[in-house]
DNA sequence: ATAAATTAGTTAGCATGCTAACGAATTCCT
DNA sequence: AGGAATTCGTTAGCATGCTAACTAATTTAT
C-alpha cells in the first residue's frame, strides 16, 4: 500500500513516530518503562565512566530541564541515583541502581524486537534512502534560518532594567 | 551527507519529526500560532458543512481528549467557536470565527513555505521512497500484536464491583 | 416501552518535549 | 585579586499527545 497523495509528509512523519513511541511505550509498560526513560538508562549502562546530566542531555538530544524532570521520573521509581560529583560541585552524577542493572537486558530486547518487526521486511535499500532524507529533513529543520540572532537575547538579570 | 550507522532509525524519525515541528511552531508563533492549532484550522476552513469533534480528531488522527484541550485553546484565543447541535444534543458544532478566516491564509503560506524550504531539493523518487517506508511503518505500528484483547476492557460502572 | 448498548464530549492525571529565568559554582580576563 | 562571563542544574509554565473513567444523549434490542 503506497503512501497516497492525500497523506502529505509533514503527517505522515509525525504520525509514524508518534506510532512508533506508543506502542514501544504500551510493549515497556508492564516493565515499568518507556521509551524516553529506556533510552536514557540505556545511554547509562554503556557508560564506562560517571556521567553528567549534560551529558546525557547532549547525547539523547534533549534539553537539560526535559532531562531533570525525566531524571526526576527515574529516580523517584528507584532506577537511578544521583549525586554530587566532588571535581566540580555543579556537577551531578547519575548511576543506574543495581535494580536497573538487572532489568535493561529484558527492556532492550523488547524494544529490539519491536524495532525488528517494525522494519524487518522493508528492503535495506529503500531503508537507506528513507534515512537519509530523514536526517536532510532534520538537518535543515534545526538550521532552518531561525530567528535571526543565533545568540539567544540576554537574560534580564545582565539588563537589569 | 547519509545517515550514519550510529544514528539508528527510532531516534532520527523523532528527530526529524520533534525538529519539523518546532521548527513550524517557531514560525507560526508571532502570529499566534502553533502546528496543531493550525492544522485544526485548516480543517475546519476546508469543511463545507458544520463539523463535530468527533469528525475533527478522526480526520486529524488524534484522540477526542486530545482535542477537547486544543479546542479550548483555541476558543479561548478566539479562533474557534463551539455551539450544540440541534439534531443531535450529545454533539457540538464547531465554527471558525471570522478573525480566523482572515488570517489563515497567510498561516497557510507560512507552513508551505517551511514544508518547501525542507523538502524542495530531495529528489522526488527519494521522497516517494520515503514516504512508502513511513506509510509501512506507522501501519505496522498502529497494528503490531497490540494487547491480547482487541476490546477495551469494561467500565467500572459495567462491573459494579 | 424500557433496559442495554453505543456515541459525543468531558475531566483528571500522566508523559514527553520546549523556553525563560534563575542560583550556585567555576573559569576567564585584566 | 576580583569582577565578568560561562556552565550546570533547577523551577515555573506551556504545548501536545495519551488512557481511564465519567455524564448525558441517542439508538438498539427485547
Amino acid at each position: 500500500m503506497p503512501a497516497s497523495d492525500s497523506d502529505t509528509f509533514g503527517p505522515l512523519l509525525h504520525g509514524a513516530a508518534l506510532a512508533w513511541r506508543l506502542k514501544l511505550d504500551e510493549r515497556l509498560k508492564p516493565l515499568g518503562m518507556s521509551q524516553a526513560k529506556w533510552r536514557t538508562l540505556l545511554h547509562l549502562s554503556r557508560a564506562q565512566q560517571p556521567v553528567t546530566q549534560s551529558e546525557i542531555a547532549a547525547r539523547l538530544g534533549i534539553e537539560e530541564p526535559t532531562l531533570v524532570n525525566l531524571l526526576h521520573r527515574l529516580e523517584d521509581a528507584g532506577w537511578v541515583k544521583r549525586a554530587s560529583a566532588q571535581h566540580d560541585r555543579r556537577c551531578k552524577t547519575v548511576t543506574l541502581q543495581r535494580q536497573a542493572q538487572r532489568v535493561i537486558g529484558r527492556i532492550d530486547a523488547a524494544a529490539r524486537d519491536l524495532r525488528h518487526e517494525l522494519m524487518s521486511d522493508i528492503p535495506r535499500r529503500e531503508l537507506a534512502v528513507c534515512m537519509s532524507v530523514l536526517a536532510r529533513i532534520r538537518e535543515k529543520a534545526e538550521r532552518a534560518n531561525g530567528p535571526v540572532n543565533g545568540k539567544r537575547p540576554p537574560t534580564l538579570k545582565e539588563w537589569p532594567k
